[in-house]
DNA sequence: TCATCATATAATAATTTGCTTATATGTTCA
DNA sequence: TGAACATATAAGCAAATTATTATATGATGA
């Protein structure tokens, strides 16, 4: 397994994005489903501003892809990242955050954008 | 294999506190070799306060740990952190900062502290 | 087309960070 | 003991970060 090499500066700016308690779990749960901001905004209680800018710095970076399915727009992990491998190796010791997303089921609120 | 797992906010401090090259690669070597706050000045050519303040913050954390030697002050990894799991599998993924430590001996800077 | 919903952006304010300079602490050795 | 060296700490400041409020943009559907 050839363990594709990251820079020291590059992997210490990937870590300071990723150093965010929202931003983190965003790409937690990213990492087993797409998501649209108004989830997010839901999930972590915050407002709607303030994790538009979340994702914008992720965006910005290259780790999530933007799509829009009518009025909403959806994130997902961007497998084509430069430093993909790296994260996924993140992602894979973090906690699965899928209570997360049934909660808001339960709420109803899961349902607000599909 | 069990791994052991780390809650979100605490994945989030960590990766904040490496989410500086400096601090990154202070742990990076740290991982090697023990070594001595006059090495770090030398190899990240910053002033000592500043290198001084980096240790601490990762000190503070229970990162590292500190034993004196004479007149010289060594850091070494804290295997005994409780996230120690989650940092190994983090500086697994970097680069060898080895060559550091070799540009060091030739400049003969090495030898300063032993 | 207009009202509404979802999202992005801009401006600003509060907080945090990381450096610098100056100084204190602790150790060694003549 | 005092000078020199290694390191830590404190204070102050500039830059970066993050939230808030207000507003713009873009899509939908009556």
């Amino acid at each position: 397994m050839i363990k594709q090499s990251i820079e020291m500066d590059q992997a210490a700016a990937v870590l300071k994005l990723l150093g965010d308690k929202t931003r983190l779990t965003m790409m937690r749960i990213l990492a087993d489903h797409d998501c649209c901001v108004c989830e997010f905004v839901a999930i972590f209680d915050a407002s709607q501003p303030a994790i538009s800018q979340h994702i914008r710095k992720l965006k910005d970076a290259g780790m999530v892809k933007e799509s829009r399915r009518g009025q909403w727009v959806f994130y997902s992990l961007n497998r084509q990242y430069e430093h993909f491998e790296f994260v996924q190796l993140l992602m894979d010791a973090l906690p699965s955050q899928e209570e997360k997303l049934t909660e808001l089921e339960k709420q109803g609120k899961r349902i607000s954008c599909e």
